[in-house]
DNA sequence: CTGGCTGCAAATCTTTTGCATCCTG
DNA sequence: CAGGATGCAAAAGATTTGCAGCCAG
């Protein structure tokens, strides 16, 4: 279980375990979703009607800086987050921006000469078409603009 | 020339060309900075202070839907435009947020059953690190909070 | 107890939309 | 001269910030 290492970790980092927390943490656990802040903050609302989106965006950030979930730039309109930290890629329906992981290593090294000036720190492959509901259908399921 | 290629095609498609466009496409044109919509916004407004922001938003989504621009997810708080449509990839600056081309192919097939019920069309490698600039200085540059 | 956390509100930034007017083709 | 384009203002969406009060350690 991700979920009670995560809390071990938070909590050897001295970080504060709250309810709210807590529900963000149960709620990222295992997501495959790679979820908004506001699909978080709509999520745990419904539980904890106090929620504000202060404290998914202050907990979201926290944890970024700590390591324990990616950020993710795979949606031009808003950041979204994984709490799979190991590195893997994605499949990124252009229609309906559905993610699905991919987990498999590529050796997509740049020469010594192409990167000069430039240190490489890790590498991230966006794999964009069209997932099955969206290649069947062209009508709904769109949550963009593709035209 | 790109520009003038730009031009005949967007000609060609239909679209009217205006003085506030041209200077669009005229700023665009061979441009490696991957700008993002204010960056060309703040870029025309200086010879052509009646330009509103409604145009440039209104011509970079003309354009990408014609396909003569591409659309980056490179930055997590905004959209940022390529003028370079021939697929490449891109460093990516942590720190600064500068982008570098790379002009390189890569082999990143995805297997048949790893990719079951999803159509690629393409993929986009993101390596991240840190440029020159960067690298050599623990400060100022930064125009992002990684911590 | 104390510093980190919460939650509300206000502010900021990016992008979209409505609409009257303008101007290219 | 028609339909696309412009520009202004207002709205919408995403994220950040200020701050008083709260609570986990």
């Amino acid at each position: 279980m991700v979920l009670k290492k995560m809390i071990d970790r938070y909590k050897a980092i001295g970080l504060k375990m709250t309810p709210q927390r807590l529900a963000i943490l149960e709620y990222l656990d295992g997501n495959r979703e790679h979820p908004s802040a506001e699909d978080i903050y709509r999520h745990v609302k419904k539980r904890f009607p106090t929620m504000s989106r202060a404290t998914v965006y202050n907990t979201l950030e926290t944890l970024r800086k700590r390591g324990l979930i990616m950020e993710l730039s795979i949606d031009p309109m808003k950041k979204r987050y994984d709490p799979n930290i190991e590195p893997h890629h994605h499949l990124i329906c252009l229609r309906c921006r559905n993610v699905l992981d991919v987990f498999m290593e590529f050796d997509v090294s740049v020469p010594e000469e192409a990167r000069k000036d430039f240190v490489i720190l890790g590498n991230h492959i966006e794999f964009y078409g069209l997932c099955s509901k969206c290649r069947n259908a062209s009508h709904g399921e769109a949550r963009n603009k593709e035209a």
